[in-house]
DNA sequence: CAACAAATTCAACAATTATTGAATTCCATT
DNA sequence: AATGGAATTCAATAATTGTTGAATTTGTTG
């Protein structure tokens, strides 16, 4: 990823709103949510929360899919995981330096519950 | 970590010029490097690259340290942890879907090497 | 097809954020 | 104490981003 493109998506999710948004379809899982949920539980007028939307859409942190009447947003955890990956790339010229981050601390509970080994 | 809290780091993140110092940091290490050696790898001009720096400073996530004429600033590695593991903390309702983070990777490069198992 | 609900788009305005030249502060050296 | 370099602050301006009521699109249902 490069510098620019990161930049994006820190930017998208460098706003109290949408970052609100994103962390409620993370929490979510892949099933979604759809906009009027969102609005309800955050509280946002349905301009404002479309307007969010559009660029976490834009920029690939979320994916809308259209069911009926409704459109259930979900996160798109791939490129979540490759904007980590960016920012925790070439740390200290390979010295330890993050010890002791959750993500990693996740990753041993999921290993810890499914007796997985990668 | 709270959303408002998260979301100013990540908005201090999204900004082209902040992200590439942020970067530089994390990349030179404990170390740090002085204001500007910082804007003459960066191309950037004294009053815009001293905006910048307050900026992640004031947010918490690097600090300059003055030695003699020179101020050394390095990125504040505690302050990054803390922001990953709120974005990846209670994804999925516990399932698995940040299978492949290179930051955990990375962990796992760094048990390698020191031959440590936490 | 008329009525309604979900969601977006539009347009106008409000608010925030970024850039930069000039002035200033801080420190070391002579 | 004067010179000069590192870095910041100031002030004015430029540019971007966020909010919201009203209008519009899209799809369902009576």
């Amino acid at each position: 990823m490069e510098t620019l493109n990161a930049a994006e998506l820190l930017a998208a999710l460098g706003h109290e709103s949408r970052l609100a948004i994103f962390r409620l379809l993370v929490e979510a899982g892949p099933a979604g949510v759809n906009a009027s949920a969102i609005g309800e539980q955050l509280g946002m007028a349905p301009a404002t929360l479309s307007f969010h939307l559009a660029h976490l859409s834009r920029v690939g942190l979320i994916a809308g899919e259209r069911e009926s009447r409704f459109i259930h947003y979900s996160a798109n955890f791939g490129t979540m995981d490759e904007l980590i990956a960016f920012l925790t790339s070439n740390c200290c010229q390979g010295e330890a330096c993050l010890p002791k981050t959750t993500c990693c601390d996740t990753t041993e509970k999921r290993r810890a519950k499914t007796g997985k080994t990668a």
